[in-house]
DNA sequence: CGGGTTTGACCTGCGC
DNA sequence: GCGCAGGTCAAACCCG
């Protein structure tokens, strides 16, 4: 599909080329071997291309006269007795009709992308939704199935074993004890985690039966909201990004809290908290790493529980979508070798960056600091089975796919794990935000922003570095280690 | 003076 | 039980 969508994409924005150009054109008193071949390729501005085209009368502007509605061209159009002042002027306008035609034409392509998506993303929503709901179903008859046979035993009088038992722990990877509610030992973060203030847009279920003269009560939320939310806080996504600049723009607010030498890396880890809420949990952790020093590893863990600006719901979503992927296929078999043949080739599990310490919880990176053929890679925690994420390319493209996944939402989460990454990284790119301002500047004539300018959100002291994007490339892969 | 950062101490989990 | 390493706390410090 990218390439698809390379196909579709207008020449000149594949690269910088167009910039060039453009700011060739604007500022003429530029000078250097950049400017001239550019000139050759597309110059609205020759003089000599101009005259070529009016001595051809008629067929002039037949490559660039798109009616916009706009009514850009003036009245002077084909007519011979231009003066050398008014041919800038004119072929400005034509320059800019091309433009506007152009980006008229992309804006009717993305919406049409835009409504086939929506489309999409309503099916899998609907199968997703009938999914959960046959998930409950099962659940639930195992739950009472298991607790009938608990009875029957003559278990669960005391303690542990009783009768009155979580739903989540039968979806949980976690060992039982860590899923405890009951467990008066508990520890208080255990205890937040599952307390419904963290876990907003849930309802309380009691499911209760008779056995033995007892009444058994299987507490819980909605079964697969409660297991899917209490594992996501455990899980953790992993960000790889090619930064200068100490911590990425995420859109949130963090507070660093602090600060440790990690065993096999001599750049220190720093801990981050979120403060854009008071008891917010989300902590993310940052850190280079020691391979390559320019790529800036952010791992963040916890759910947020409060709204969030555009920018950081991107980066959430997808972190939050990472996060829901990677535990939902968490009890899927293991490769051999960490080679598995998946839908779109090969993926290996990579062992987890050596910079990081090997997680309690299973991990997942996105790396972004490499290209279209970034192979992902899922870090399990130790003696957690691997479980492969055929996560190239477009994953809604192959929805007949999604039955052989362990978890139903995994599609949905994907399809908006993509999109949602690749606004995360535009939002997190003042450099990207900054090359746009300077090439709409440069066409509109305006003056580009001036290096000073380039990213840095000075919110959270992110400086801009230019030539150095801090969410750099294309193209989201998601990695797990 | 308030908020953020730094940094050493402390806690906890895990492997031996 | 001990040591190690990761993670967190909190007092000191810095800065606008």
């Amino acid at each position: 599909m990218e390439k698809k969508q390379r196909a579709s994409e207008l020449p000149f924005f594949h690269s910088d080329d167009f910039l060039r150009r453009s700011s060739a054109a604007s500022d003429r008193t530029l000078d250097g071997d950049d400017v001239k071949p550019h000139i050759k390729e597309m110059d609205f501005f020759s003089t000599n291309k101009y005259n070529q085209s009016h001595d051809q009368k008629g067929s002039s502007s037949s490559s660039f006269d798109v009616n916009t509605g706009l009514n850009l061209l003036n009245s002077s159009q084909g007519v011979s007795w231009i003066s050398d002042e008014n041919k800038a002027s004119y072929n400005f306008h034509r320059f800019f009709s091309f433009l506007t035609s152009v980006l008229k034409i992309e804006l009717e392509r993305l919406q049409e992308e835009n409504q086939r998506l929506r489309s999409m993303l309503d099916q899998i929503t609907r199968n997703y939704n009938e999914v959960q709901g046959q998930l409950f179903m099962v659940v639930q008859k195992q739950v009472l199935a298991n607790t009938k046979q608990q009875l029957k035993d003559g278990e669960g009088v005391n303690g542990r074993s009783s009768p009155v038992m979580s739903v989540q722990q039968l979806m949980d990877p976690r060992p039982p004890a860590a899923l405890d509610v009951n467990e008066p030992s508990a520890s208080h973060d255990k205890r937040q985690e599952l307390s419904p203030s963290s876990l907003p847009n849930t309802t309380m279920e009691v499911v209760s039966m008779e056995g033995d003269g007892r009444t058994v009560q299987i507490q819980g939320k909605r079964v697969s909201e409660q297991a899917s939310e209490v594992a996501l806080r455990k899980a953790r996504v992993s960000v790889r990004a090619r930064s200068e600049a100490p911590m990425i723009s995420d859109g949130c607010q963090w507070r660093k809290y602090g600060q440790k030498m990690a065993k096999g890396n001599p750049c220190p880890r720093a801990y981050y908290r979120c403060t854009m809420a008071v008891g917010c949990p989300v902590r993310k952790q940052v850190q280079r790493c020691a391979e390559d020093k320019s790529i800036l590893i952010t791992t963040y863990e916890g759910n947020h529980i409060h709204p969030l600006p555009p920018a950081a719901t991107a980066m959430d979503k997808t972190t939050s979508a990472a996060a829901a992927m990677l535990l939902s296929g968490s009890t899927s078999t293991t490769s051999k070798d960490g080679v598995v043949p998946t839908s779109s080739g090969y993926f290996h599990s990579l062992p987890y960056a050596s910079t990081m310490a090997a997680p309690l919880f299973p991990t997942i990176t996105l790396d972004l600091t490499q290209g279209p053929n970034a192979v992902p890679y899922i870090c399990p925690p130790p003696s957690t089975p691997t479980f492969p994420l055929p996560l190239h390319g477009y994953p809604m493209l192959v929805p007949n796919k999604l039955s052989a996944l362990p978890g139903m939402q995994m599609g949905q989460l994907r399809t908006a794990s993509m999109v949602e990454t690749v606004t995360a990284a535009i939002a997190s790119d003042p450099n990207l935000t900054a090359a746009l301002a300077a090439a709409i500047s440069t066409i509109m004539g305006g003056t580009p922003p001036t290096p000073s300018n380039n990213g840095g959100d000075s919110s959270n002291g992110v400086p801009g570095l230019p030539g150095s994007p801090q969410l750099p490339q294309s193209c989201t892969t998601l990695s797990t280690n």
